[in-house]
DNA sequence: TGCTTACGTGTAATCGATTCCATGGAATCG
DNA sequence: CGATTCCATGGAATCGATTACACGTAAGCA
């Protein structure tokens, strides 16, 4: 066991134990003389400071939670990564927490980051209680606590909350745009579920883009999934026997777009010439098909450190501007010329 | 703030501390008034525990570390996903770090587990330094330290530390025995680094595979990447210029794997009739690629769940028995008659 | 009834660091 | 030269829980 403490240090280099932690913290003046001893007897004996006491003594934790929906939508596991990276560069360790879409788990993850008394949390909020349609009474607990909490991605418009979010209407503007100029005119949405911000966001974006195109918005060529690969297949699906026949479609996300991809292979529907696709995220595999993916894409890199200079803001008591990224189009060869024009 | 402490709710109550303590933690023997009259004060108050007081008392932190690569691979993330689902299940929460591949920022990840005291860690080891080639000084901290630990995924052999790894050798006998069926003869292996030994095991595997199908290995076939995109992508491009003109392919992981399609894309390669792929790692992506990639995969979730229980052995002082997962070969349209047979 | 056992509770010590406060000596200043 | 300031240091309090120990009361048993 690792039994060696601040004291077996400072009897070690003859020095009390005030002087002992002066010097590993490199705190307040201390004489070359000491330094030099304490610093030798630590690494001598391997010296490891115990975090809980010392965050017990001083209120401060070094450490943030972030939590996100599920780690293993590569959306999210980019967001943690540039978030811990970030973190780490400011010298604090990141607690990832998974929601999996579930209030509860959210709220049971934030409960134990609350008795761990992080300095900070990072959080894409789940999204509104079913029944009362009010935040999580975790939620306020956390404001009540004054703990430092800024959101990313999602926000959730009742709270105050200093939030780092993504803004798709550009984007989306120019891929109807582009949509329209090559003669489509039913243009299907897969998108994503109601209680996430962004998934509305888009969807009203997406309305919107219509409009500014002079296309009319149809409710019926609205799918609503989960986000999840599965309802991206379900999606696919309903679009193969929709009675409008679609010749084009924008989805909400990676993992839907995979899974509606997968079912339209299968079907052997030509991706470009028989149906148009643009997905939200770039992922990699989006470029792997055949024909590659038109995009839309956030910088979650910068959305990450985004989000932990803005946490970092609110825990210097200071209030950062709420911040929005703008969304990339990237045109690529999955769109092509509708495959009968209906006249314009 | 919340500064409310157990004091202020035994104050509440109309009890001491210590009791409160021991309500609190459903720990030993207390009246049925008292645990009323806490609860009610505790929940009144809106009391969270600190978990720093609690943990440097009792010295466990119900905290367990998982040390993986990078969070951004999929394989990593549903590893990390099932350990995290199955720590919580036992109570505990996870730290997840990344090593970026890097033995320095395993090393820094590491040192801050220690100090904090976690019960026990989960380790992707990075594999040995590359000067003197022995595992790292921090390794051998942690045994001296005590603190329960087992490998996942990769080892170290020269450590004797309980591991939860995969093997493929069953996977990738039948995958080569399908290869030498449809008549393929010069088969290429793009692998990981030396330094992974999941790397080393695939590589041994691939080989052995190769003699047991009266097929000779050959070193000109290998090419050696570091388990990403950009090298999947440079194996790929290396395949193509190949003299030997290989007609198959096996790679070793999935975001190499996608690398390498993109390229084979680009280029106007036919996977299939023009070149057979098999791809380590079966993601959703690779069933989405037209055709679908033949795939060798692990069972992740049984493995980081293996992962959880082995370690809750350790901290069990019980010692758990090596554990390896056997790979599964999935047969899929990747897979072609070779296109000139070169004759038996 | 008298003795033992078990149980619920409170007091106080404890975990390992940080930090307030007092002190003594050196340095600075008029 | 005497008074003041500054600096490095040690002693002791402190953070907020858990827990060893002691004690009083009620229950169990002969």
């Amino acid at each position: 066991m690792n039994a060696v403490t601040i004291k077996d240090v400072a009897l070690a280099a003859g020095v009390s134990s005030a002087t002992a932690s002066r010097v590993l913290s490199g705190h307040s003046a201390t004489s070359a003389d000491s330094r030099e001893k304490v610093e030798a007897a630590a690494k001598n004996l391997g010296f490891v400071p115990n975090a809980q006491a010392r965050s017990l003594r001083s209120t401060k934790t070094d450490t943030i939670a972030l939590l996100i929906s599920d780690v293993r939508n590569p959306y999210f596991s980019d967001l943690a990564h540039a978030v811990e990276q970030q973190a780490l560069a400011a010298g604090m360790m990141t607690f990832i927490g998974n929601a999996n879409e579930d209030t509860a788990q959210q709220d049971q993850f934030l409960a134990a980051m609350l008795s761990r008394r992080v300095d900070g949390l990072i959080v894409v909020p789940q999204g509104l209680d079913e029944e009362d349609e009010r935040p999580s009474e975790m939620m306020q607990r956390i404001i009540s606590s004054g703990t430092p909490m800024v959101f990313v991605d999602r926000t959730l418009p009742e709270l105050n909350v200093p939030s780092v979010s993504a803004s798709s209407s550009e984007a989306l503007g120019e891929a109807i745009g582009e949509l329209k100029k090559l003669g489509h005119r039913n243009i299907a949405f897969l998108g994503g579920p109601a209680h996430a911000s962004t998934a509305r966001e888009r969807h009203r974006a997406f309305d919107d883009a219509l409009l500014a195109n002079a296309l009319e918005s149809n409710a019926n060529l609205h799918f609503a999934g989960d986000f999840q690969a599965e309802s991206g297949a379900d999606g696919a699906r309903w679009l193969l026997n929709h009675p409008l026949k679609p010749t084009a479609v924008i989805i909400a996300d990676a993992p839907m777009a995979i899974g509606a991809l997968t079912v339209w292979r299968e079907a052997g529907v030509r991706v470009g010439p028989e149906l148009s696709v643009i997905a939200f995220d770039e992922v990699d595999a989006m470029l792997m098909h055949h024909p590659p993916i038109a995009t839309i894409s956030h910088d979650l890199r910068a959305m990450g450190r985004a989000a932990v200079t803005a946490l970092q803001a609110v825990m210097g008591s200071n209030e950062p501007e709420p911040q929005e990224f703008i969304s990339q189009f990237a045109n690529r060869a999955s769109l092509a010329q509708a495959p009968e024009t209906t006249g314009a």
